[in-house]
DNA sequence: TGTACATCAGTGAACGCGCGTTCACTGATGTAC
DNA sequence: TGTACATCAGTGAACGCGCGTTCACTGATGTAC
């Protein structure tokens, strides 16, 4: 709702028709704008009209952008994915799984991490949209700072997202404010952190930099 | 597709019209169908007709049995979540983990753990279906066998689930037989494994029972 | 045990609505001369 | 630099369709007598 609100006003105050850099922007401004409504709602649950009306629009000048509802999907979930993985670069796994399971990423949909909030929807969509989620799987990987010297890093990496992805659905399919959605993500995280933390040795507690 | 056509097949030969104990029946159809269904395509993905339809009847008559779609989900949810525990009702954590991030898992989404095709869904929805899915996590939980011993035997159940559906949910968001999708899998597989195997020491490899 | 009738699971047409998409129209942009 | 015109982003009405839900109707079930 906030962000309807935000994204009406970010409109320029002159009743302006055109221009071709502005156009370029409001494209732009459509594709955030169905980002953060997917995110929240679901794709199936996101009407291009309200997309339209939430980017300060009439809906009949969509097809002017895009091909159709799947395209804007696509790149709508490239452009959050690409996002995610820009804001994650050069962390560390455990860095990684400090930010991303947490009560912040899970409470705020609209602006958390695409693969949370539509993952699930992925494997409904054409394979052009699955395409864009596991480019942005690989994107994160590669964002990520893996530990060079460990020969297992990728696997470890790829460990750490999934259960970090878990634990954040999870917890949202509980009811909001309920014991256990809370304790599900404090335990995940703490579960990750403590086999992120001794690199080598069991008990020994080397201080993460 | 062959679900429907299995369903259909399900439906008593004779044209028979009611009996108790034949509706009590039929509405149990509806909500197996519905289950595998939504699991398939999602909540709006599947319309109330084709549940119908699916299960051999006309949508006409779907009110006679429900409230409204919303009951439908609620109710199939809650059962396949059931079903779910009752599958793997003893296992440990480990036995849970290869049953549950495999690809034959992965690839029968209409038969799979609803967690893992429809929790992405759930906070999407009213409260009545994510208090379903609170219900279905504490049921898993306490279906599955802990080391009792373990202080902490309940989070490392929680990690073990949260980790599992994030592997099987990454795996299905990447295009069909594309190598991340297998990689994920095997990869997420083979660390939660590994963190289970040794209970206390480090290297000492321990036999599973 | 036999008949009369209320129940209610299932049918199929209909409802209002929102969806993705199309289209004729507008007027400022931005180019050709 | 100034005028004439093609372009095309944005508007708003309209399309066919499938959705969840409602309803009048049916006829076998199962009960009351």
């Amino acid at each position: 709702m906030c962000i309807v609100t935000l994204t009406l006003t970010l409109r320029d105050g002159s009743d302006m028709k055109v221009t071709k850099a502005q156009a370029q922007e409001n494209r732009a401004r459509i594709v955030r704008t169905a980002s953060a409504l997917f995110r929240e709602r679901g794709y199936d649950g996101v009407g291009l009209a309200e997309v339209m009306a939430a980017s300060g629009f009439t809906h009949g000048g969509f097809y002017n952008h895009f091909g159709s509802k799947t395209d804007l999907i696509a790149e709508s979930s490239s452009l959050s994915l690409t996002e995610t993985a820009a804001q994650v670069k050069g962390l560390n796994a455990a860095a990684f799984v400090e930010l991303y399971v947490s009560r912040k990423h899970r409470d705020v949909r609209s602006q958390g991490c695409t693969m949370a909030a539509l993952g699930g929807d992925a494997p409904r969509q054409p394979d052009e949209i699955k395409a864009a989620f596991a480019a942005g799987i690989d994107n994160l990987l590669a964002a990520l700072d893996g530990e060079s010297a460990e020969p297992k890093s990728r696997a470890k990496l790829i460990d750490a997202l999934a259960r970090s992805v878990g634990a954040i659905v999870l917890s949202r399919a509980c009811p909001d404010d309920s014991a256990l959605a809370d304790e599900i993500l404090a335990v995940c995280r703490e579960e990750a952190l403590a086999a992120l933390q001794p690199p080598a040795a069991s008990k020994r507690s080397r201080k993460p930099k």
